[in-house]
DNA sequence: GTGATGAGTCAACAGCGTTGACGTATTTTC
DNA sequence: GAAAATACGTCAACGCTGTTGACTCATCAC
């Protein structure tokens, strides 16, 4: 691991590592991308006393509103004692609303409140203007390589 | 900035989303890309009974041969105790050893046996492997395309 | 009515990190 | 050469976050 040049940082368009360096490169630029695009929401939600998993909460329920407390269980991969804690904060701090389902008075169906929808699009959007900014400023060609590399690594993980 | 050369979309299987689709994507992708490098290292590692902190300790020393226990300690950013249990662990199962150093006997240095190498080849080529799979399926242009951006998103990152 | 289901709760515990306090060997300082 | 300072190791207490297990309660299905 000689003093190779850096990465150019400013004019993207550097010449890119070869063979085998490329790929030591791969992971570690992998590692400082992820790193980016989680650092803005995390902030935001410490500020709260928030943490992943209620990200994680009112993500998948602001595409699923109206989610039931199970499904959301066996979408998350918790048990129903470890949603327990995170539900009833967001509850009391007034980003979800749990109420009866008319089909069966035994599910609650899990909403957004207007409040935590605006979080949540705070969240996402943070994340989003990262995205939209790269994308932006690597071009369309580099978007579309960019995307083809990250499904093309995603098959193997049985991307669903 | 975008020097705009031509780069060909051959590769390109599958329509992209457009705008703001294109964006919630995104993340889910990456996601299921960073799952996917993952999980290889991480069940080879299991059936030893290691976990990431391990991975991480052969990582280091594999590429700084002779680091000394307070080195890694601030350089994977855990106290000396947090770091204890997997070292010893990962000297007993002769993956690593510690010596006095020469020049301080206060110190150790820490380097990978000949299994301790193989091992850490083994995980971070199952990782390689899936990038260099990944690049050669989604071509050349598709590679640099993924790098401009993911470089470009590290930068927040103040990636070093 | 009986039994299954969705949800919530209490309790014990496990993994993995933390801080704090000490012990020990070795090097540096004066 | 005695007194700090340093590098490492270790014991103990604790915190956070998840787990499994057992139980209650309300509601639904037959």
């Amino acid at each position: 691991m000689s003093g190779r040049k850096t990465i150019a940082k400013g004019a993207a368009r550097s010449a890119a590592p070869k063979g085998q360096a490329a790929l030591n490169e791969a992971w570690r630029v992998m590692h400082f991308a992820l790193r980016a695009v989680i650092a803005g929401p995390d902030r935001i939600l410490a500020t709260r006393g928030l943490t992943r998993m209620h990200h994680r909460v009112l993500f998948f329920v602001a595409h699923t509103p109206g989610m039931s407390v199970g499904e959301l269980q066996s979408t998350l991969d918790v048990t129903k004692q470890a949603l327990n804690a995170p539900l009833r904060q967001l509850q009391t701090q007034g980003l979800i609303e749990l109420a009866k389902a008319d089909h069966d008075a035994r599910v609650r169906e899990i909403r957004l409140t207007d409040e935590g929808a605006g979080l949540e699009a705070q969240l996402t959007g943070e994340q989003q203007r990262l995205f939209a900014d790269a994308f932006a400023k690597a071009g369309a060609q580099a978007h579309e390589g960019w995307r083809v590399v990250m499904l093309e690594l995603a098959r193997h993980a049985g991307m669903k």
